[in-house]
DNA sequence: TAGATATTTAGACAAATTTCTAAATATTAT
DNA sequence: ATAATATTTAGAAATTTGTCTAAATATCTA
């Protein structure tokens, strides 16, 4: 969960997470979309791919990198935690 | 969205909305769960707080925190967006 | 009012993060 | 082989973050 929310936790990793749902991308197509160096984005990708957000495959010079989805049915499965009652709580201070 | 992940991106306060599920609790029993001085687990709840994550009522000398699920749902349906296919328009959000 | 308890605010500091430039690696084409 | 293209790795600088101690604020009680 750790290195999920990590990778989560910026707007440019999670642009490149919301372009990545239209269409699989080569890093530089990725590069080109941002005003940032490819170096930064390589490690934005690096970190995206810690978290296993995303793969990447070569095809000759090329890295595609795509989403997968997998890791995404994790963590909305750790949300829906805290919108079910633990247990059936109304043991809250009320004044 | 900015609030929202840099506040989950820390092991300590997701901990905290964990036990903020069990029951309400205010600064001090918070704080005495961790190994961690009360002024850091303060600014730990200030952070979650400005997420929206977290409510605080004052009673007496004690501030109760509590979770705030609304925001939970804003971000699962971030999520969600993820696991429908865009280009075949398909909609699974039921669940 | 004074003292005790609960909590936050302020300021400092080390560690982590984001970004850059320069250089390295991998592949393709001439 | 050499050059060109695609991408990553390395190292450095600026910023942000997490934590601490000390001090401030708020409330309760004797």
């Amino acid at each position: 969960m750790n290195l999920l929310f990590k990778a989560l936790n910026d707007q440019t990793r999670r642009d490149i997470l919301e372009m990545l749902r239209e269409q699989d991308m080569t890093a530089g197509d990725i590069a080109d979309k941002f005003d940032m160096t490819k170096p930064s984005i390589s490690h934005h990708l690096s970190l995206l791919k810690q978290a296993n957000l995303v793969v990447d495959i070569r095809k000759g010079q090329f890295i595609y990198y795509s989403l997968n989805t997998t890791v995404i049915d994790d963590i909305v499965k750790w949300f829906l935690k805290f919108n079910s009652n633990p247990t059936e709580n109304e043991n809250n201070q009320d004044s």
